[in-house]
RNA sequence: GCGCCCAUAGUUCAAUGGAUAGAACGUCAGAUUGCGGAUCUGAAGGUUGUAGGUUCGACUCCUACUGGGCGCACCA
């Protein structure tokens, strides 16, 4: 990766000055590299002088300059130049050859460009959408679905292994399952839908035989979830690894242990005539039941016990993704995960609402709009890549109107159109393997531009991997295609002069790659024709 | 009342404490005997909600306020 190339150089540099006694001895703070907005101020900068200009006891620039003559040669194979600017700023400018031969690793990488090992050996759970078995999934699960789709793909190319996890609270005790159980047995006040009535029919002996309200709910929520299941694994195309079952931890009494285990611990009382647990001393703003006065858990207890479980299989990360309504939910089951002892990250992340942006479709007042009215609507891809743009915590506006469009105002278009544009020059050519062949040859500037831009890949997923900001990927989709367009109006790939025609082709592989990659890891089809 | 999230261009959204705050859509003006014009080029458009503070430097961090969303159950 370039950047981490950057950063190891400048840590030498440093340690070199600090040798030749020209910086006093401290220690390193972290290096920061980043890609500048302007592109006279390069291709990467560091704010390393003006981070250390302190515990250096120089002024930045002096610093600057220092670090900046060694970078020149310890860098000569990556940088063209390398410069100091005023306040202290080291820009470098990196080098026609070595980017070429940078092309010359993307094609040999392939489908693992991009992959990282900064998980290596390290599993994470990432458990998301998670919707209640008693309806359908609305706007707002799309968001989590996508998000947590999209987040588990990256964390894998950054080299972790995910399990994706879906949770099932389908315990008959539940009172969304006892009013399910109401409904399926006559006695509801609900509205019932035509599928929901045809379910209860073929249910109906099975729902003679019922205990009660709780048990007839869950026999009908299994049909629902199945229609759940399909739904995600056909029309999301989203595969999870785990379906987990609530009402199977109160079968196979794992809520009992937990509970007795937090009894063992003290860390039980009663009042009025329930029973809470003192997460107080945890963090948490005030204490929780998990017994109610009739002698029942809460779902609270369940969720402590279903965490229980998650913490036992080894994982060193475990990432939540919760609606906004769950949001006051977060600092009770942090709370319960200090009392259990989990000692990996523990990431709970809240996706705000969604709402659909005023425009003439949405005259759907009054109907909840379902996430599979949406995907009839717009498509998969188009769906997957509105959801990606925007950041989790801010509420978001799905603009059907721009995301139906089928042309170069839609971004998820504009995108799959240069991946299928790249396939049609390639069509033409007889030779469609991979292309290493002159690529000293590309040193247009459009040319380098795209390169710069192919070789960021590994480091947006990096990025993304550890702070999780989704949106930073289909932006970079929609870079990566801006600057093919560019490169493709000024060099034409397919011309008389046959070396030209070699080196263009292999960059032009090496862009589908990427652009592939990119599309791959949104979960979004890379077409070869449009 | 308390807690969490948000407020940035006409609109929808970006922007690790860095340099002239960026995209997309919309608006306006241009480009093609060319590998897919489903493309490209340019312009207009901003006191980053308000007022303070922290520092070499703040959209970003802190405090107070204003406005909006979501929570604050012996629901899940």
């Amino acid at each position: 990766m370039t950047r981490e190339k950057i950063k190891n150089l400048i840590q030498k540099a440093i340690q070199k000055a600090q040798q030749e006694k020209k910086l006093t001895k401290f220690k390193i703070p972290e290096i920061l590299v980043e890609k500048p907005e302007e592109k006279i101020h390069g291709d990467y900068a560091t704010n390393t002088a003006l981070k250390i200009a302190r515990i250096g006891k120089m002024s930045p620039m002096e610093i600057a300059n220092l670090l900046g003559s060694r970078l020149q040669v310890l860098g000569s194979q990556l940088f063209e130049k390398v410069k100091i600017v005023e306040p202290g700023f080291i820009n470098f400018f990196l080098s026609k050859e070595y980017l070429q031969r940078e092309v010359e690793g993307i094609l040999r990488e392939g489908e693992e460009f991009g992959k990282l090992e900064i998980g290596k050996n390290q599993k994470v759970n990432a458990e998301f959408i998670s919707a209640n078995p008693t309806g359908f999934l609305h706007l707002g699960n799309g968001r989590g679905a996508f998000f947590g789709d999209c987040l588990s793909n990256i964390i894998e190319k950054a080299g972790y292994k995910v399990t994706r996890e879906y949770y099932i609270n389908d315990a008959m005790g539940n009172s969304q399952i006892k009013i399910l159980g109401k409904t399926a047995l006559g006695k509801g006040i609900t509205y019932l839908t035509k599928d929901l009535q045809s379910k209860i029919k073929k249910l109906s002996p099975k729902l003679r035989l019922a205990a009660d309200e709780g048990e007839a709910g869950f026999l009908l929520s299994q049909g629902i979830q199945k229609d759940i299941r399909d739904f995600i694994k056909k029309k999301l195309k989203i595969k999870f690894d785990k379906w987990i079952s609530e009402e199977n931890f109160y079968r196979k009494s794992k809520i009992k242990k937990v509970y007795d285990m937090l009894r063992k611990k003290e860390l039980v009382y009663r009042k009025e005539g329930a029973e809470w647990l003192k997460i107080s001393k945890f963090g948490a703003k005030k204490d929780e039941v998990i017994i109610r006065q009739t002698g029942e858990p809460t779902y609270f207890l369940s969720d402590v016990a279903y965490h229980q479980d998650k913490f036992e299989r080894g994982f060193s990360k475990i990432i939540n993704i919760w609606g906004a309504d769950h949001q006051g939910h977060v600092p009770k089951m942090k709370a319960a995960a200090k009392i259990l002892g989990f000692r990996g990250d523990f990431d709970i992340l809240i996706s705000q609402i969604v709402r659909l942006k005023k425009g003439k479709i949405s005259k759907r007042r009054g109907k909840i709009v379902t996430l599979e009215w949406l995907i009839d609507e717009v498509g998969l891809d188009a769906a997957r890549f509105f959801y990606l743009m925007k950041s989790l915590n801010t509420q978001m506006e799905f603009d059907v109107e721009l995301a139906k469009e089928r042309s170069a105002k839609s971004p998820v278009y504009y995108v799959q159109y240069a991946h299928a544009r790249i396939a049609s020059i390639l069509r033409k050519t007889k030779n469609q393997k991979q292309k290493t062949k002159n690529l000293h040859l590309l040193s247009h500037p459009p040319e380098l531009n795209l390169i710069k831009q192919l070789i960021r890949f590994p480091e947006v997923v990096e990025d993304t991997a550890k702070d999780y900001q989704i949106q930073r990927i289909p932006q970079y989709a929609i870079d990566l295609a801006t600057v093919f367009h560019q490169f493709y109006r000024d060099c034409k790939v397919l011309s008389e002069d046959k070396e030209l025609t070699e080196a263009r082709l292999g960059l032009v592989l090496a862009t589908k790659n990427v652009l592939k990659n990119t599309l791959y890891v949104m979960g979004i089809s890379a077409p070869e024709r449009m």
